[in-house]
DNA sequence: AAGCCAGTCAACCGCAGGGGT
DNA sequence: GACCCCTGCGGTTGACTGGCT
């Protein structure tokens, strides 16, 4: 036994809205408001509609306080970096961005952010990831080494205060092993300190700092230890494009595609 | 011109959880 | 604490549209 539906199905029109509707529904709420409930809404407003249709017509549809469409680059990576840490929470994702309403960053992701993800993440793993692009499209400017990019001042709130695991991350570790020994490298780690050393830094952490220096950053003691990401704070957050697992870079044989992470103050990949 | 197909998005459905009694 | 009602949320559906054959 399921349920009792919340109205008459019988009763109440169902299917796309006709502007006659629209006028009412906007003309009520901008007379009264939704001071009572929105089950005894429809018949206040004249209307043979369901109470959870007309808030759902209200909140993504009729308010005037909403956008629709034209999510810019800066929202599709903020949508890409909270995906990344709440999944689909999608009211959380809507409400970080400016008059968007969850229903359309809901669509937004399901028609294209996804599909562009996803693509990604198919030439991220057939490629070999020194020459891999950013794992997710960026408006972000030209890094100062291949590999870390700078920080991002986006306005990404933290939502996990303990440290982060691989688990918290797409990990595409699978079959990375194969594109780094093509190369001529034995490993993941030795295709870091090789790529590190072309580039003048002694080891990622090195590029990091430098990477950080050249931002005119001082708050982020990155791996200053030279041994560990677990010493990474800032505020802010910042691209990885290399993580290295376990003590020490040298033993790194994992790897990560470069994702923003927003770091309250610790970063520990376990 | 007609049919097919994929993409988009508004709307629906059912569940979870909060608040009141 | 138990129950009921209502709201909010996320998954899914289906109508619509434009491009392609």
């Amino acid at each position: 036994m399921g349920r009792a539906p919340c109205c008459d199905r019988a009763a109440v029109k169902r299917g796309p809205w006709s502007p006659e509707e629209d006028d009412a529904l906007r003309d009520y709420m901008q007379r009264h408001g939704n001071t009572g409930s929105w089950i005894t809404l429809p018949s206040k407003a004249g209307l043979k509609r369901c109470g959870k249709s007309c808030r759902l017509r209200w909140l993504n549809y009729l308010r005037p306080d909403i956008r629709h469409g034209g999510f810019t680059e800066e929202e599709d990576t903020i949508i890409y970096s909270l995906y990344s840490q709440l999944g689909s929470k999608w009211s959380l994702i809507a409400s970080q961005l400016e008059r968007r309403t969850d229903n359309d960053v809901k669509n937004h992701w399901n028609t294209k952010l996804k599909k562009r993800l996803a693509a990604a993440a198919a030439a991220f793993s057939t490629a070999p990831c020194r020459r891999s692009p950013s794992f997710m499209p960026l408006p972000a400017p030209a890094p100062a080494h291949a590999h870390l990019s700078p920080l991002l001042p986006l306005p990404v709130p933290t939502v996990k205060a303990e440290a982060y695991t691989y688990d918290d991350f797409l990990a595409p570790t699978a079959g990375l092993q194969d594109p780094f020994a093509a190369e001529g490298s034995s490993s993941a780690s030795a295709a870091l300190q090789d790529t590190f050393a072309a580039e003048g830094s002694s080891s990622a952490s090195a590029a990091l700092q430098d990477t950080l220096a050249a931002e005119g950053s001082t708050s982020a003691s990155a791996a200053s230890s030279g041994s560990n990401w677990s010493a990474v704070d800032n505020a802010g957050g910042f691209f990885v494009d290399f993580c290295a697992a376990g003590p020490d870079l040298a033993a790194a044989d994992q790897f990560l595609g470069g994702f923003y992470y927003p770091l309250d103050s610790t970063l520990s990949l376990v």
